[in-house]
DNA sequence: TGGTGTTGTTGTCAAGTTTACAATAACATT
DNA sequence: AATGTTATTGTAAACTTGACAACAACACCA
């Protein structure tokens, strides 16, 4: 019942999954891309997408875009947040992407929907390496260059959701930061998702007044000058304080 | 190129767009659905879904959700925000929903992905009225019963949008009043959205500091006690007192 | 060991925003 | 002219936001 032979004429649209994935290394916000390798006109080029896949016949969109996360990445569990939809036509414009597409899948391509996924993950957990013929690498996002399919919007619009998301669920951006980390880590990664400086004083402030965010006796390791106090976010508590 | 017939085992996945259309009159927030009527092991029903059409094979989404918008309630110009992709298999889990939808379009169904959108509209312009085989009208929202499909959680998801969406943009709601509105209906708006009671004087004071809503020196006709002043929303000093 | 360099940590005040609260004005109806 | 109903307006306290600079800690080096 499930599956079933037609013979008729018919555009061939297929549903994917793509997943904007973003990490921060304390200094800087990165997006995790796949190196594509294709073939045109006799041509060999190399450019970037993001990770992304078709999603199966009995397969939730979430289900889905998880499967995708944890085949390039290992990563498990994870918050996933689907943001939009793309189906312009425009999507496969460029005769590359779809002759890389229908290589890639066997099949004749009209259009691609795709449904777009942000998850935010501490970039020491994405292991990296290949996954089937595919290198995945970290990409600073204000160094990444033209990529595949309308992948550029995606990860505009990506960022744009990041930062209203973290204006409504304070909780959002701890998911970037390892389980202990400093103030300073915290406010450097406000700073590069707001692109603007926050005050140190006010910042502190802030912080510390939130009974979620909790101090611990321990303090940074290996650094050349005073060393700053650690802290970590406590989920429970958060969820508690909602309330 | 756009057609082409295959013969091959196929999951028959559709994409469709369906529309959560908000209307407001006043007093109660309402949403614009379709009645459905359909048939199985032999007893007529009735129940009503949200209005939604699959997507044509070189339409793109929004231009879709424009069309059914526009077929449905004649509404050319409007505000349309895709919000959320649902695509889990128990959408379609109830077995009238997939048997009415197959007649309905004619093919056999497996699953169908469908893109939701919000559109906020002044309850006048909707010209209700038949469309095809189908019936439309406004239902307050606190009255909607069992809808077909997930529609009711769309529906849900809807309304948590339009919450946030309102934060975020201060313009939002004001598609939702006539060009001229009373400061009290502009009020019950914010408290129908919101769920909670708004402070008439402050309520008031916040309005008045907007240069973007403009008093005008007309009042309300046919009231029988003192008529409010009427006031209209600006929009392009709205946009510019953005920057 | 004392000095230097680098980053961590903390408080106060002014300005602006939000909240709570009730008396009077306008006007149609009787 | 009295009544009923809704419209309109101000002030003070609480709270939040934003601006601003001195001292503390500690590794490193001379």
């Amino acid at each position: 019942m499930s599956e079933k032979t037609i013979t008729m004429p018919l555009a061939v649209n297929h549903i994917s999954v793509d997943c904007v994935v973003i990490g921060f290394d304390g200094e800087k916000l990165s997006v995790l891309l796949v190196k594509r390798m294709g073939e045109e006109d006799g041509q060999v080029f190399h450019d970037m997408k993001l990770p992304g896949g078709l999603i199966y016949t009995d397969e939730n969109l979430d289900d889905a875009a998880r499967r995708v996360l944890r085949e390039l990445t290992g990563i498990k569990t994870i918050d996933l947040l689907q943001f939009k939809a793309y189906g312009s036509k425009d999507r496969t414009k460029d005769k590359r992407d779809v002759h890389w597409l229908e290589h890639a899948i066997q099949m004749h391509v009209d259009r691609i929907v795709t449904i777009a996924y942000i998850a935010l993950v501490r970039i020491s957990r994405a292991l990296l390496g290949t996954s089937g013929d595919n290198e995945i690498c970290w990409v600073p996002i204000d160094e990444v260059r033209q990529l595949a399919f309308d992948h550029n919007i995606i990860l505009r619009d990506a960022i744009e959701v990041v930062r209203r998301q973290a204006q409504t669920d304070p909780s959002y951006l701890f998911n970037l930061l390892p389980p202990k980390f400093t103030i300073l880590q915290l406010r450097t990664l406000y700073e590069r998702v707001y692109g603007k400086r926050q005050d140190v004083r006010n910042f502190q402030k802030k912080i510390n007044q939130l009974d979620y965010v909790i101090a611990l006796d321990e303090r940074e390791q290996g650094v050349a000058h005073r060393a700053a106090r650690l802290y970590r976010f406590d989920r429970k508590l958060f969820k508690r304080a909602r309330r």
